[in-house]
DNA sequence: GTTAGCACTCCCTTATTATGAGTGCTAAAT
DNA sequence: ATTTAGCACTCATAATAAGGGAGTGCTAAC
């Protein structure tokens, strides 16, 4: 257990060097004020912290840095929850003054209000389909052997998918087929329109569909393909501009797995409910061994739609990042309410 | 005028700083075997090359380093078309014998492709909507108050625009509205909309629709908002790879310019019809002085759909990108020739 | 329990010195 | 008139050394 003075010396500790990016030394902590006590007495502490693994040094004689235990120790029971600027307030204020019509336009007016106002790298997933169910599917021939089918779902978003029309496939076919559809698939989860479609609905195509075949063909195409799920990202250079990555090699690596959206999207599909903070090795990828990642979802009537997330230095400002999600993630979640 | 030995030096030189990003010198030349004269003979050549500026010194006793004059003189003077290598006529090969439904894919897997085989960065755009006229217009309602108009186009594109609809507008307003619509603007050029709809189609509204004032806003959001044309990027990282910028803040200037979506889709814009080549101060960039630029155009039916580049340092192997994009927009074009 | 004092460590900056690749020029060779 | 060998000179780069300074751990005194 951690004396008092000692969660103040660790709270000096990890404030200065979230700013200054600099190792802390005793003497610096011992002018700042906040601790009334001598150099040597900080320095003795300092060493116990260095003991339970909170502090580590950069070379022997050096000052000290946060570990990343300390930085988890620091968001688990040392953060405290910051007001947002004036100008902050406005700036978001400002942005969902607009009746937005359009879901894409709050996101990434989200994710760039997120970088601007940290500086750090912002990362929006969503919408996720779990949580949507069919309401109506239209199909619009776009030339002679393709068409669009347009899915609506229940939380008033569109999907367009492009398909193959087969040859022998007249309008007047498409349309009995859409028909069928509608009747049958209306209500169905996103997710589950794959089985639903090999289970009953098969035995009706085959009823009233006089070339199944190209039929089945069809439907794989417009409704079975996966669509994956979008990333929104922002303000990716001003990561670079921390001094953690002046070491290109870093920054190579790092934008390299950034370029893989796969990767990306796996790792924020991770989050759970709330705001929750993933610091260095905590991330699984090696080339975010540097970095913390904190993410907070937002929902559209209070069912999770996607996830809102923030890449820095692991000597992030936690506080004022934390706070800034949880309005930001709030107020997407409003606007999105609004919206239908 | 340059006499052929020059000419065969500034080859020589050109060809071996694009692959060794190391200033050459004239024992190298002279033992490369290409020139059978001595190092001393070629120094005077080289003192000339660099006198009518095709050559630079990167300090007084260096070796030689082309300048953007020469590599300006190279592209227009000395490149050799090259034959793809077998593995890369596969690459291609393989990516274009799918036949793709959707445009969306065509491109993206073009621009991968290109990074691939280039380590460049490959950037698209695209499509424009300068050639493509109004086929039909649907409207799908999404909720109580808002809804999407889905545009197609002749050449088989779709573009959604999402609305709000007046609260005192019916479905059945809606249709009539959009049957007038079809009515008098299939077969607009996108880019014509405008007119159109200030001018002729106004009168005809007033007429018919009990509440002008809303049905007007409507059309606005609906038909009016510019929609910007698509970017797509891909490889972003390769080109911190590059020695040229194993300084980070060049990387940082660069990644600053490329974030934003505008100033690229501008620089973008300028190509014209074929392949253009620009060449560090060329492209009107600050951050992009070490780099140079690679476009060239794809069409549809003949007619310009949208443009694709390739960026990478001013040291680009001009010869082999240059072939690389007059296979691809060629592959790209008839791709989608043949989709719709 | 706290603090002053001090020896010690190691990074960082600056200065110094090779080393070597490459040039320009001159004079000799072709 | 070209071409080439020879040589002095330049300058980036790498390696080495030296000094300064921030910071530590430990001991002994307060």
């Amino acid at each position: 257990m951690l004396t008092q003075r000692q969660l103040q010396v660790l709270q000096v500790i990890i404030d200065e060097f979230i700013h200054t990016a600099q190792p802390i030394g005793s003497r610096a902590i011992a002018k700042k004020g906040e601790i009334s006590f001598s150099s040597a007495t900080i320095r003795n502490e300092m060493a116990d912290l260095e003991d339970m693994g909170l502090i580590e040094k950069t070379h022997t004689s050096s000052g000290r840095v946060p570990s990343e235990r300390g930085y988890r120790f620091y968001v688990d029971h040392l953060l405290s929850p910051i007001r947002l600027s004036q100008a902050e307030m406005q700036r978001i204020g400002l942005a969902f003054e607009k009746d937005y019509i359009h879901f894409e336009k709050v996101v990434q007016e989200s994710a760039r209000i997120l970088s601007e106002l940290t500086n750090y790298t912002s990362i929006i997933l969503g919408p996720e389909v779990f949580n949507s169910t069919l309401r109506q599917i239209q199909i619009i021939s776009l030339s002679e052997n393709t068409a669009v089918a347009i899915l609506v779902t229940n939380n008033g978003h569109m999907e367009h998918r492009y398909f193959n029309v087969p040859k022998m496939m007249k309008m007047s076919d498409l349309e009995r087929l859409v028909n069928i559809l509608n009747d049958r698939l209306a209500g169905v989860p996103l997710i589950q329109l794959k089985e639903k479609l090999y289970g009953e609905i098969t035995e009706l195509l085959m009823k009233y569909s006089e070339d199944f075949e190209s039929t089945y063909y069809l439907l794989q195409q417009a409704l079975l393909e996966e669509q994956p799920v979008k990333l929104y990202v922002d303000g990716i250079s001003n990561i670079m501009y921390q001094p953690e990555f002046k070491d290109i090699e870093k920054v190579q690596s790092l934008f390299t797995v950034m370029e893989q959206e796969d990767e990306m999207v796996n790792l924020l599909r991770k989050s759970d409910e709330g705001i929750r903070v993933s610091i260095g090795q905590e991330i699984e990828l090696d080339a975010m061994q540097d970095c913390s990642l904190i993410t907070a979802t937002y929902t559209l009537d209070n069912s999770h739609l996607g996830t809102i997330a923030l890449l820095g230095p692991t000597r992030m400002d936690y506080s004022r990042v934390i706070s800034l999600l949880n309005v930001l993630s709030k107020q997407m979640s409003k606007s999105l309410d609004g919206l239908y």
